[in-house]
DNA sequence: TGCATATGGTTCGATATCGTACTATATAGT
DNA sequence: ACTATATAGTACGATATCGAACCATATGCA
């Protein structure tokens, strides 16, 4: 491996260890036994809508139906989302928040503005979100090549 | 939240997906049933040098010691690292890389000389190695602070 | 219309991850 | 030396993730 595609392999391993850092610190802050991916799936569906279908969201966390179709299961379980047919296909569902869903991820958002205040007065707030653009591209570039 | 912990926020969640995407880019690559996390390892003991104790590579990956109790013993099964008693420690392991987990680790590197040459292609190697100096800053920052 | 294929979702089994509790050995303080 | 505490590793149980197989409904096409 040439020095350039080494440091390829150092930016992906970089942005493990701060993905596993940074998920771990949300963890802390996530009431009871709430995962990192409920929480994702509820502040999904704040911030983009809901009634949306499983697959939907599936497809928007590149992760497998049957993970997805788990996930729901435990957020339906405590009451924090609903599911319901999907009106024009019989195959379908879509999935809404309820209140407490809601009040949920509101409190979770609120948990975690005490450790980004305190990142942004360490290290700079743009220390971070002046990389924003180019992770986007990056991001984007390997949505598209999935099968590279 | 403001403005400001908002893109924090988004910061972290660029890096998740992109940390997703690349792993399972990764992983397609691995043979057989070769996880990611299995890898990491070999890697870091062919990068670092092996006769290190299971708990001091738990601490380099920020995982818990009971998972890497897990994962070393999946590598010993399929014969790419041997453990051996610690000579001053009574307690202690130390793990070592065999030929067949050089060789395995030396494969999955070749293997994703392409899918990384081919990003290099399209992105434009700088676009990601022009962010490694602040990653390594915030993972550094993100290393010390875990109790944030 | 009828049939082949595609799609949304679940079930099931395998494995990864992690927290709690436990054992064995080391170290510190008296 | 003795006891209390700390540390390295494991056992076990719970949950998350994922792939393969399956069912039900939709869609495309003759």
């Amino acid at each position: 491996m040439n020095d350039q595609n080494k440091a390829l392999f150092q930016f992906f391993n970089e942005v493990a260890i701060i993905n596993q850092l940074s998920s771990a610190m949300f963890q802390a802050r996530l009431p009871d036994g709430l995962h990192v991916s409920h929480f994702s799936v509820l502040n999904h569906l704040v911030r983009l809508g809901d009634g949306t279908t499983p697959l939907a969201i599936a497809n928007a966390f590149q992760v497998p139906k049957t993970t997805m179709t788990h996930t729901l299961s435990v957020l339906e379980k405590r009451g924090l989302i609903r599911m319901a047919p999907h009106a024009t296909d019989g195959r379908s569902k879509v999935v809404f928040l309820t209140d407490a869903g809601r009040h949920t991820q509101a409190g979770a958002i609120a948990s975690m503005d005490g450790p980004l205040a305190r990142i942004a007065l360490d290290l700079g707030t743009d220390t971070l979100t002046d990389l924003l653009p180019a992770l986007e591209q990056i991001r984007s570039y390997l949505d598209d090549n999935r099968d590279i």
